[in-house]
DNA sequence: CTGCATCCTCGGCGATACTG
DNA sequence: CAGTATCGCCGAGGATGCAG
């Protein structure tokens, strides 16, 4: 197959996003994703328990901050150290790679939330245009 | 209202994506989007037309595509270009803005695609210590 | 408090067909 | 070629309940 031959002018890495089985497709997702982004976001700052780590990430559900978790951990992105107390005790961290990986997310998250007011302007001029339709 | 001032050290924006209501996490979404991301990403490199970016995405249905373009082109990341010849051409190029994020998005990218040896290690090793399960 | 498992819904997304 | 419209599936993800 020349799949991955196709006409990638900046890449001679084995792994391509942009191609469809690339597994690196996949890390990407679960560092792009809905809650994956926010999550490593908010452990940028330190490590933070499960309960507080869902305060910081506004609407998240248990379910899918656990299931996210999982996902990071398996990834190498996050540390979690339970600590066998009463009640349990549980503190999640980035791993080095995670703390890279923040790095690189929180600079994109910051430049889109400065630029809001250019998006918000954009999208009211697009949709005025288009006559509210 | 005072649901901007919650407990956010880093922040004195007026917007803030860790909070549920905040018009920036919908934009983050768009770009860091499964196909959002991508999109921008491969026009990075100069105009596409759209099955030409449709190739380069590869994975991408008609319908996502479009979509994804609508979005980013409503958020003014995206500027649409329809040349009224026949056949019909259109190209699609990023705004100065688009660039920006795209900048910082495939920097993100090109880490992933960087580290994808430890990520797979990693899951490697979370696999084999949980007993595959 | 930290986590699973289960149920159920809603909408993301692909396939297909049609228009200009 | 560049889209839009419609249908239908399947899986993301929320709510609830239970265990350690």
């Amino acid at each position: 197959m020349t799949t991955t031959q196709e006409r990638t002018p900046e890449q001679d890495l084995p792994y391509n996003v942009f191609a469809k089985a690339c597994p690196s497709r996949g890390t990407l997702e679960h560092v792009t994703g809905r809650w994956g982004a926010l999550t490593l976001g908010a452990l940028h700052e330190g490590s933070l328990r499960f309960n507080e780590l869902r305060r910081r990430v506004d609407g998240v559900s248990e379910k899918m901050l656990s299931q996210t978790l999982h996902a990071l951990e398996r990834d190498g992105l996050v540390h979690r150290e339970a600590q066998p107390t009463n009640p349990p005790r549980v503190d999640y961290e980035l791993t080095p790679l995670g703390h890279q990986v923040a790095e690189r997310l929180l600079s994109l998250i910051h430049f889109v939330e400065g630029s809001m007011d250019d998006v918000l302007a954009a999208r009211e001029r697009y949709d005025t245009t288009r006559g509210g339709r």
